[in-house]
DNA sequence: CTATTTTTCGACCGCTGGTCGACTTGTTAC
DNA sequence: GTAACAAGTCGACCAGCGGTCGAAAAATAG
């Protein structure tokens, strides 16, 4: 039977929990007391309380993530603009329970670390053959010049995930400007295209 | 005073241990039992056992790291013989601590994220001045074109890195060695270098 | 030698993630 | 109705955790 409702609210305790704290300093006592329920129901719908973060994560990522797939998948939409709306899919689906917003220096150091590795996997591999699609695609308009689309479409997505997610390699907003500017530039010129043509990959950054 | 010997004792006592468990299942009294003293005296030496897993870290990857990044500043080797001098000392460095032989699968899930994770930003924001200064000095022989010097480097860290790296993005070593071919492909186009004169790039993903 | 500081140690503390059996509630059968 | 059983709820309880502490031991000083 496994009540949906009670369930969900153990995910919505975490998630409220999450904001203000790390998983460590998170007891599972808390997560009962927040979601109004005794600890031993936790463990009627859990096994674990790393399975908990688990499922939230997935609830928070991978869901977004498949719908904003699904735009990007419309083949009749042009390459650049497809890949622009898989870009705004990662943006949106980005680092919400992650945040390092407010938290004493450091005091993140162990915490955050699992949620972010799973995102940055989790983004990349989900959306890698996507975007090696919409590459393919670009090749055979002749918008793109380039013999490697799989690799291309990996490097892309390394470099976005890990600025995007600047809790990995800290920087500050402009350093990540300049880098994307620098990202952008390399691929205009590594696949033969005027300087400029695919600023909209800047989008990113502006609100960084 | 703080006699070295013991400190040391410790890392070592840790590091045995991390061969056959994750830093979430070694308790502070095994590192003690391990390394032969008292559990209390752990605490005279380190003040938390997550600081224990840093200065761990800080061992095995910072010191290499700085022994290599000397060498590939010395300004008179010509700047492509540097950047492979400054490659070969990531891969020396990279992940004999966080391995993942022989786990059970899905064991490793939290366990050692942490360590990837401190890597991974370590050697980017380590190398990435000097392989900054490197492309600086390739741009002013004119062996290098491009506009974004510090950008091209991170770029190219973070991607090399996250590859080394295999389990933030978990990858066949086929598909690394086309992303890296990629990679090559992309910076020789980009630059404005002849196919090929990159290659030395690849000696990465020959043992992966 | 004594006096003082540095180092070692394990009992101890509050608390953790997780278990368990007792308990309540819902469902079905008659 | 109610008896029987399953599904769901719960908090006391457990072993073990990271970390503290003061007493003891070892080293150093005068």
């Amino acid at each position: 039977m496994e009540n949906p409702v009670k369930y969900d609210k153990i995910l919505d305790a975490l998630e409220e929990l999450l904001k203000s704290q790390t998983i460590q300093t998170i007891s599972v006592s808390e997560i009962a007391q927040t979601a109004g329920i005794g600890k031993g129901s936790i463990y009627y719908y859990f096994p674990s309380k790393e399975s908990i973060l688990e499922a939230l994560i997935e609830r928070n990522y991978e869901k977004p993530l498949e719908t904003a797939k699904a735009l990007a998948e419309q083949a009749s939409i042009p390459p650049f603009t497809r890949m622009a709306m898989l870009f705004q899919a990662c943006r949106n689906s980005s680092m919400e329970l992650a945040s390092t917003d407010s938290n004493k220096p450091g005091s993140d150091t162990e915490g955050k670390s699992l949620i972010h590795k799973k995102y940055l996997n989790h983004l990349i591999t989900a959306l890698k053959p996507d975007l090696t699609e919409i590459i393919c695609q670009g090749i055979a308009n002749g918008e793109i010049h380039f013999d490697h689309p799989a690799a291309l479409a990996e490097i892309v997505l390394i470099v976005l995930a890990v600025k995007l997610d600047n809790s990995l390699v800290p920087t500050t907003r402009e350093e990540t400007e300049e880098t994307i500017l620098g990202l952008i530039s390399l691929l205009e010129k590594g696949t033969g295209n005027p300087a400029g043509s695919l600023n909209f990959l800047m989008s990113f950054s502006k609100d960084f």
